[in-house]
RNA sequence: GACCUGUUGGUGAAGUGGUUUAACACGCUGCCCUCUCAAGGCAGUAUUCACGGGUUCGAAACCCGUACAGGUUACCA
């Protein structure tokens, strides 16, 4: 076909195209924008709800727009509309809202680069399929799906490389006749790129996580536009890359195979190429075949967003996760620099994993349990208002009726320089202080309790009645438990007791013990001198009640 | 099958040819501190960097091969 056949073609293919490429390029200027400033987008399928790793690729997307002082942007990309789910862009947006990432610009934001959802901008991509019929480097072809299935079937045998390409595109070079031919009788039809690449040139990529990559030229005519006029990702991408002046296409190394594509894709509409950076997946050992994998959404629970948000997992906790999986020194430098937010750290691509991440949720848990240590327990208090408000209404309503008792048990401990670690989800307060309110302790009744000794009721009945004052310090108190202990022939210290344990009848230890197992029915609590003095001396006294009545059963 | 990419302890990783007898963190084990626990402190946890060759005075690091793993090979993204 020569040039004026084409531009005939080009316009029995799409009649209703009247802007040329050059309306877009006006109409999309450069971003004025720093030196350096980075144009990062999440484009996400609106298939349900966010996944771990579209979290965290959002998260990457968004932390290396800000530190750059740049834009994030989301668009949503809805090509497939096989794939379409209800409500799905609001499930996106709310999940990552949940996590305080909001892009500068989307279908919601707004922004001058829009529309922000593909199946919005079909005029533009065909606007260049257009142009790029003209200048024969797109062709429609109207092989049908069996033809396809078998070249494909013939390539496996001859084990040759699977794909329309060379002399198995063999509508490439169809006459404009016989073209109108196929149109006259309704045939249907995709656009192919005519690729003019060479397998058996090398090309040479740069990927900013991967380092140098290389490749054969790409020769598959790969479809640019399906058969119901809509863009495949591929040219959807550069297309929608360009116009929206990304800089750093950050995707999952999923994409790496298709750069081939892509860089021939961009040169032939004559865009710039973005910067790459394909990440590496967050992955998990399938627990049946042993295998690497990715995180899925069917098969791992924590590989939804939601499942964070229902475990009471603090968002924060998340983030500081995500963050040191992203650059391998972040932790450290957490580490030594506490005090600081995770803006402050300066993340680069060089500290990226190449290879895949293993989602390790214990380490999850411990940055989480530092998290709460450091946080005051009145803030505490209130986010696991929050947290049970949505997902326990009954405790909500225990930890609204108890506010200041709850506080201070949340606060038990937290002015010493080594605050306690027992708390790593707002779901674990209350298993942790399941014995703090007198109501859920009666409740209990001593089941946590899994000694089989049996206490001196009388003993400690002495003790909180002539010894107990709980308006001292930590360390008078327990002063006066060793008096107590002294004066009972109990030893002062397990030291002594060690040394000559025919001579006493125990130690302080074994006192401390019997009150614990009394007053909050387990062996093992925060300090109990804190204890005592929430609930106060009367209640104590009605716990040990409670333990009389237990062990008298 | 073809094409890409990986492979350092239970996990995440540092390491870019010579103070590496392989950092750090999580986990695990033990000890210490201590009224219990949590926390904290200390120590242990890879005689060795998938395997086999090679280059070099010297390799976890460079090269080749093999194995294994992951990805792609859609009118899905």
């Amino acid at each position: 076909m020569n040039l004026e056949e084409r531009k005939d073609l080009a316009n029995i293919l799409f009649p209703n195209i009247k802007n040329t490429r050059e309306y877009y390029e006006k109409k999309y200027p450069n971003r004025n924008l720093p030196e350096g400033a980075m144009v990062t987008r999440f484009g996400p399928s609106p298939t349900g709800f966010v996944h771990m790793g579209s979290l965290f690729s959002s998260f990457v997307d968004s932390t290396y727009a800000k530190q750059s002082g740049g834009v994030f942007f989301l668009r949503i990309e809805d090509t497939d509309q096989k794939r379409m789910v209800e409500n799905g862009i609001d499930g996106i947006f709310n999940d990552l809202e949940s996590f305080d990432i909001v892009p500068d610009e989307s279908s919601k934001n707004g922004g001058e680069y829009g529309p922000y959802i593909q199946s919005e901008r079909t005029e533009i991509y065909q606007t260049y399929v257009k142009d790029l019929i003209i200048q024969g480097y797109a062709y429609p072809c109207f092989m049908k799906e069996e033809e396809i299935e078998s070249i494909k079937e013939e390539q496996k045998v001859a084990k040759t490389k699977v794909g329309i390409y060379g002399m198995y595109a063999q509508d490439r070079d169809l006459t404009l006749d016989e073209i109108k031919q196929h149109l006259d009788n309704n045939d249907e039809y995709v656009i192919r790129l005519k690729s003019p690449g060479n397998p058996e040139n090398i090309i040479k990529f740069h990927d900013e996580i991967k380092g140098d990559i290389s490749f054969p030229e790409y020769d598959m005519d790969m479809v640019l536009l399906k058969k119901d006029g809509t863009p495949t990702y591929h040219l959807a991408h550069a297309i929608d890359d360009h116009l929206m002046h990304t800089t750093h296409v950050i995707r999952g190394d999923e994409w790496v195979s298709s750069i081939p594509l892509h860089v021939q894709l961009f040169n032939i509409l004559g865009f710039d190429l973005p910067k790459y950076c394909h990440t590496a997946p967050i992955t998990k050992k399938d627990e049946e075949t042993g295998n690497i994998r990715k995180l899925s959404k069917r098969l791992d629970p924590e590989a939804a967003v939601s499942y964070y948000h229902e475990m009471g997992i603090p968002i924060p906790a998340v983030k500081l996760y995500l963050a040191t999986i992203l650059n391998s020194n972040f932790e450290e430098w957490y580490l030594n620099n506490s005090d600081k937010k995770i803006d402050d750290f300066t993340f680069t691509f060089d500290r990226m994993a190449v290879g895949g991440t293993a989602f390790d949720i214990e380490k999850l848990m411990n940055i989480s349990k530092t998290y709460f240590s450091r946080k005051p327990a009145k803030e505490i208090y209130e986010e696991a208002l929050e947290y049970t408000d949505k997902y326990d209404k009954e405790y909500n309503k225990k930890l609204k009726d108890n506010k200041d008792k709850m506080i201070n048990f949340l606060n038990i401990e937290k002015d010493s320089d080594r605050p306690r670690k027992d708390i790593s989800k707002y779901s674990d307060i209350k298993e942790e202080f399941s014995y703090s309110l007198l109501e859920d302790f009666k409740k209990e009744n001593y089941s946590k309790y899994d000694g089989d000794k049996k206490y001196d009721v009388d003993l400690i009945t002495d003790y909180i009645n002539n010894y107990l004052d709980l308006d001292v310090d930590n360390s008078t108190w327990f002063n006066t438990v060793k008096e107590f202990a002294t004066n009972n022939n109990f030893a002062a210290s397990p030291k002594d007791y060690k040394k000559d344990p025919d001579k006493y009848k125990g130690h302080v230890g074994d006192i401390c013990e019997a009150i614990r197992v009394m007053i909050t029915g387990r062996l093992k609590s925060p300090d109990l001198f804190s204890i005592m003095k929430i609930i106060g001396k009367d209640e104590i006294l009605e716990r040990i009640n409670l333990y009389k009545d237990y062990i008298n059963k």
